[in-house]
DNA sequence: TCTGGGGTCCTAGGACCC
DNA sequence: TCTGGGGTCCTAGGACCC
């Protein structure tokens, strides 16, 4: 019986691509997106790429490249990419016989059986999709399984010139070989450093090799999970299509300070903030959690000034997911860890113990209207405004209101597509009657 | 001066149970 | 005098992903 095929769909320098669509006239030119916090490189268009700018790369090792080559930078801007993404996600799903979002800028999708032929035609007919009816360019790769079809989605990135972007990894394993010969075993998805370096050791250097070893030397090497990136190497599917994800069993929050920290205040505060944000998320997925861990740090970079992290847990007498109370706890915490005398540098909350909120255990005989009830309505009327009127517009005082402690994003774009205020403006001019004087689009961010 | 944030899965080892 | 074997659950830590 002949199997279902899989596609990896993966969005070009997703983050550059995003503020290039608003800013036509960046196409073509070196743009790069930063961390939170305007840190480190998170995405470069290929133009930055070229310049040796790559993601992960600390923002100041790079400034001189930036200021001489006129590279556009950006502070990262989420609810724009969140958005552009869920656009791209809905082009695909007409595709798609089961979709997987993977991240946000990638999605596993399962194909019929096709001949290889028409499997290029139906890649390239989704690629031309989500360039016409989002604007972003993605790359399609294709496979029996998804570790191929992530190798095959990186081959249609590299020879996107005359491969137009997608790739059908042939059928034949033995045609297969060649191709996976070529690849150093330390780019396939699931290998880093440290299984690679043991695989190397072991004379294991390229997919093919892997494909091809032993299976009990595979095995004492990197366990079950190295057997089954072999094992689909070969062209056996063991990793299935999740399309339906499961609620997440731990919910973090956490952010480096725009500047260092020094009082229990203003860390309190940071804390509180996070910790609204964690709930914001627990009660999105209905969930509720049995304890919250609080953790602080100072700059491990920093290696002139005294050094500190530390983190506790807190457990709570019953379930919740209400900000007061979880807030109150992350303070409880906050206060058996916290030391004065360190420039803290970063914190974060992070939630455990999630269990559906239905299957509470309430009461035999609840009163008519019992805190909880009060405390859901509450936290139900906070999440509606906040996601009508935007993230942090009604919020819990003790996460501050001077907020000093927040991160940098010194060059933020507009959030174009969900913030009223933000929308973009299109000014159109008369049409000239000699097409060489066409204007170049005036698509331009609102002053 | 300046170095991100948010997850998952697996394994080993200990506690505990019958 | 003789003191097993097999299982589950939980947790911490490691490795990996984007």
């Amino acid at each position: 019986m002949q199997r279902d095929w899989f596609a990896l769909v993966d969005c070009n320098s997703f983050y550059a691509s995003c503020e290039q669509l608003f800013r036509p006239d960046l196409q073509g030119k070196p743009v790069i997106v930063l961390s939170n916090n305007d840190g480190c490189i998170v995405a470069a268009s290929p133009e930055a790429k070229a310049l040796g700018l790559t993601t992960g790369q600390p923002l100041f090792l790079v400034e001189e490249i930036i200021k001489a080559n006129s590279v556009t930078v950006f502070s990262s801007n989420y609810e724009l990419y969140g958005d552009i993404s869920r656009r791209v996600v809905d082009v695909l799903r007409s595709f798609a016989q089961q979709l997987e979002v993977y991240s946000i800028d990638e999605s596993f999708l399962t194909l019929p059986p096709l001949p290889e032929d028409q499997l290029k035609k139906l890649a390239l007919q989704i690629r031309c999709a989500v360039r016409k009816l989002v604007g972003v360019p993605v790359c399609v790769g294709i496979a029996p399984t998804k570790v191929l079809a992530k190798l095959s989605n990186r081959h249609a990135k590299e020879t996107q010139l005359h491969s137009a972007g997608v790739f059908v990894m042939p059928p034949n394993p033995e045609l297969r070989l060649p191709f996976l010969q070529a690849i150093p075993v330390e780019k396939v998805w699931g290998i880093a450093a440290g299984l690679s370096s043991r695989l190397i050791k072991f004379g294991i250097r390229s997919a093919a090799g892997l494909a091809l070893a032993n299976t009990l030397l595979i095995r004492k090497l990197g366990g079950v999970v190295l057997q089954r990136i072999a094992l689909e190497l070969r062209g056996l599917p063991c990793i299935e299509l999740d399309d339906y994800p499961a609620p997440r069993k731990s919910i973090l929050s956490s952010r480096s300070f725009g500047s260092l920290v020094y009082n229990l205040p203003p860390l309190e505060e940071a804390v509180c903030s996070y910790t609204s944000r964690a709930a914001e998320k627990l009660r999105a997925q209905r969930s509720v959690c049995s304890a919250i861990e609080v953790f602080i740090t100072t700059n491990p970079y920093r290696k002139n000034l005294p050094q500190y992290r530390n983190s506790s847990i807190e457990h709570l007498p019953e379930p919740a997911s209400d900000t007061p109370t979880l807030c109150a706890a992350a303070r409880r915490a906050l206060a058996r860890i916290w030391h004065e005398g360190f420039a803290y540098h970063k914190a974060g909350v992070i939630l455990w113990g999630i269990l559906p909120a239905a299957a509470l255990n309430l009461p035999l005989f609840p009163p008519a209207i019992s805190n909880r009830t009060k405390r859901d309505a509450l936290m139900a009327a906070l999440d509606t405004i906040n996601r009508k009127f935007g993230r942090g517009t009604i919020r819990i005082a003790s996460s501050g209101i001077q907020q000093t402690w927040q991160m940098r994003r010194t060059q933020r774009s507009p959030r174009y597509t969900t913030c009223w205020e933000e929308l973009p403006i299109v000014s159109a001019k008369p049409y000239p009657t000699h097409p060489s004087r066409l204007p170049s689009k005036t698509l331009s961010p609102p002053k």
